[in-house]
DNA sequence: TACAATTAAATTGTATACAATTTAATTGCA
DNA sequence: TGCAATTAAATTGTATACAATTTAATTGTA
């Protein structure tokens, strides 16, 4: 173990873990193409199906992405009709995002993708627990 | 468990892996600025420390990206000095990427990043070496 | 209660990713 | 050997990511 050997991409866990979520995404991509939504869309959808209304603040945190990231994308998402964007009456800061009676139909067609994408992975039960926890470690 | 339950962000494992790996290496950006390097030309020189010259196919697939990321990146590589982009002269279809001794000398300065980065996350040896295999597993 | 400080989104600019297509070189075979 | 098929990069177009800045609304306090 020299000096540089911490330079080698093999030695590095950084790298794989990249390597790996895109893997993953593109994955998903094949099957999200079916109902015409990115992985980033998809995962915004996500939230929503699970809240129903949020604001940009709260969604960018729950995703760990920013303005920047969300504000176009939500754009999208609203011409797709599958959510509105208003400003809450109480804090005009504030954007809420809504679902919309389209947005929640999606969902139907979007709980097969989970398991269709976990069957290319070819992971065991403890392996997938373990990945699991150790990635949410990194995260807290 | 109901049938949307796998449509719950908290139990998808692609979210928590694409997520980690943002943070990482937002991580590794803020020591990546001291040589003005993005993770993407850091994880491209990696290759080239290690190999002094190869083809951009090859490059690819170590990098698990194509041409369409590879080509602007390795411009701007190029414009920084640390390689050189030359067409093989027995299939000119091949660009082989040499890299140059300035590109070897910022290796002394990039050779501390590592274990910069790998202290701000706290893993033990053994959840380190246990999400190394797993990731690899998925790679491959 | 003016107004500086803070906060939430939006905007700007740069750098990926990647699918799909194009261009140019090489190969294989009828 | 001529030419269709294949191959390697480059290009095109779309969609993120994210740092840094700007804009507009709200808050806290002198």
């Amino acid at each position: 173990m020299n000096e540089f050997d911490c330079l080698k991409l093999e030695n590095q866990l950084c790298f794989p873990l990249y390597a790996c979520a895109r893997k993953i995404i593109k994955e998903y991509q094949t099957y999200l193409d079916k109902i015409a939504l990115t992985y980033t869309q998809y995962i915004t959808m996500m939230v929503l199906w699970e809240e129903e209304k949020i604001n940009v603040k709260a969604l960018g945190e729950k995703l760990y992405l920013d303005s920047g990231t969300l504000t176009p994308l939500l754009k999208k998402l609203e011409q797709k009709e599958y959510i509105t964007r208003t400003r809450s009456k109480s804090d005009e800061r504030n954007l809420i995002i809504t679902i919309t009676n389209k947005g929640k139909e999606l969902k139907e067609q979007a709980k097969i993708i989970p398991k269709e994408v976990s069957n290319c992975i070819n992971l065991s039960e403890e392996e997938a627990l373990n990945l699991y926890k150790i990635l949410y470690k990194i995260l807290n």
